[in-house]
DNA sequence: TATGAATGAGACTTCATTCAT
DNA sequence: TATGAATGAAGTCTCATTCAT
């Protein structure tokens, strides 16, 4: 193998692989700190934990929202996918739906802080919101469909509205051994049935 | 009422209307403050819509926590009376939970920022949590209870647990036109039903 | 003397004597930070001359802009009513400019970064700039209108604009013994007269 | 001067070109960010402009004064040559004197914030000052030198003070439409004449 | 030699809480 | 008892400058 075209590109690429390594740093301190201290921790909390400077966090993610949705955009991700999935995976469209809105609820429930900062009507965190809601408002959407077609739900209920009340549910859960988010979250899908 | 002979006992009295008819003004104040910029309004704001000094505000109310009980105490206490009430009214005590429930919705749904600091587990808000958890729980307990005795909903919630879901879809309520808690709420407290 | 109803007086002429005190210590402290460090110093230092608080300091004056002219408005108003007193002294009305001139000057050379920043076109020293240009705007136009009707000067210099001008001239006096804004004020003031 | 038979000189030659080449992009650079967000404008912009990283910046100009000085010094000096042309051009010395100067003001006028930087007494922009200072007022000396022979001025003006009146008479002109500083310094040259 | 990521000092501003008057 | 001035910790964000690659 001949590395001498390599060269400047091994370098080139080694400050890539660099910055990309310190990214994956930046990341999995920020996911640290916010499970310890909630996703508004202080930016200087975030670097001392990352062992870099202040600057570095703000060179890589300029707002806070940018940095939350960067921790958590891959499990988001998975959330979303998971959705058609679960409608073509057997089970009637109400159960996919509770099987999905349980991963979402996973999801948060882990997240210390970010079910609050979710449903904050605080400027600044509208990427944030728009990464969650882009993501998996859709997703609830097609599951939400599928089981009013099936006559098994209502059909009065908006996708949007039903993820707010999920997140909203699942805000706290984690600090309190007396309140269970996924059993209430089971409470409201259940709510969803067809009244009879 | 006479109190022309009492020297001390005159004086000590009319201090003490003064001081009640403060702790009213206190209160009033704190009130229009909560609504206009919600519960964790700035102490300044609240003693200059009271024309007070700061100072007077902690003597009144030690904690923010102490201060937002007592400006919600009696509409706390109202909705805690009204669950007997609704109960003994003749309804299902099923749609009996769900109409006092209701009432508990319209007013966090009025209260600023109540909802999220209801949840808030910082500590300092101790106060805050244990008057609305001992003035509610238990009436929400009766209900639940009696509705599971009627066979109506399952068995398997706590009072507890409820009151704190319904605390949480209050949250953000309000502030977006698209998301509205009662509905949700009715959902959760259909959900409680027997199944099937 | 009955004393009896003063002391709710005395009471509160003290605290206002008092925070008026503060008041003047923080004028002069900044006035010392500001020959120091120019008018542009850090609020923490002119805190810590005045040995206060930051805050302190905010509560007196919001804006930077605020303390400044504080700080500069008795000199600024002298010099703002020696104008007519000039005028009717006597002398020219040419030589009377000249002389209220040199009293702008002589505040201003002492005023370490205070011509800097008067010329400063960021926003946020508006109220710096109108405090100015309000006060001192207008004698020199009386002085100018005057000088011009007499015949002395041009009649097409705008009182704006020679104020500007002598502002900038005194940039930088003080701190360079080679430089004599007074000086060139003369020269600027001289080439006011008519042509030929 | 040949230097042909140099092996190494060949190749310095053309990383000197390279070099050389380079230094004019960042000059180029420097000045459209320069005109764009004055002279005090990041280090980072100027980089971005250029096309190169931060660090060639300061490889190549070590301080802001040198990249200052070396952005303006083709000006700078045709501005010092065109002295002595004025001088031998046939009008008198206080007119030549007086277009001279309205060349160093106009490339002033049209540079954002260098008369600003130009009296800083900020330690760092020696090297500014003495570039000015070093080329233009031995010319500003002789053309005032002439004029004073010739009777037409005073001659108790020093060039230095002179260029520093001059340089403050322009800061700030272009932000402020009341404000010109092309006529302020037509005044200033006016009342250089022989007092009569 | 060039790059640009990283650093971290430095400045601002807000507000809960204390305490002299 | 009431007042509100004072305090200062906490958090944000910006850039000049350095240095590993």
């Amino acid at each position: 193998m001949n590395d001498g075209g390599q060269r400047a590109g091994s370098s080139a690429g080694s400050r890539r692989k660099d910055a990309r390594r310190n990214q994956q740093t930046l990341l999995e301190a920020a996911a640290t700190v916010f499970v310890r201290s909630g996703v508004e921790a202080p930016v200087r909390d975030i670097a001392a934990e990352a062992g870099v400077g202040m600057g570095t966090i703000y060179r890589h993610f300029p707002t806070r929202a940018d940095l939350i949705v960067a921790v958590y955009r891959h499990q988001v991700d998975a959330c979303a996918e998971a959705g058609p999935a679960l409608l073509a995976a057997g089970a009637t469209p109400h159960a996919a739906l509770g099987r999905w809105i349980d991963l979402f609820v996973d999801f948060l429930v882990t997240k210390h802080g970010l079910a609050a900062v979710l449903q904050s009507d605080n400027a600044g965190f509208e990427t944030l919101h728009s990464y969650f809601l882009d993501r998996l408002v859709p997703v609830c959407g097609e599951l939400l469909d599928a089981a009013a077609a099936s006559g098994e739900i209502r059909s009065d209920v908006e996708p949007y509205e039903l993820m707010r009340g999920v997140g909203n549910l699942c805000i706290g859960s984690g600090s309190d051994a007396r309140y269970d988010a996924r059993r209430l979250v089971g409470l409201l899908i259940a709510g969803l049935r067809q009244p009879r």
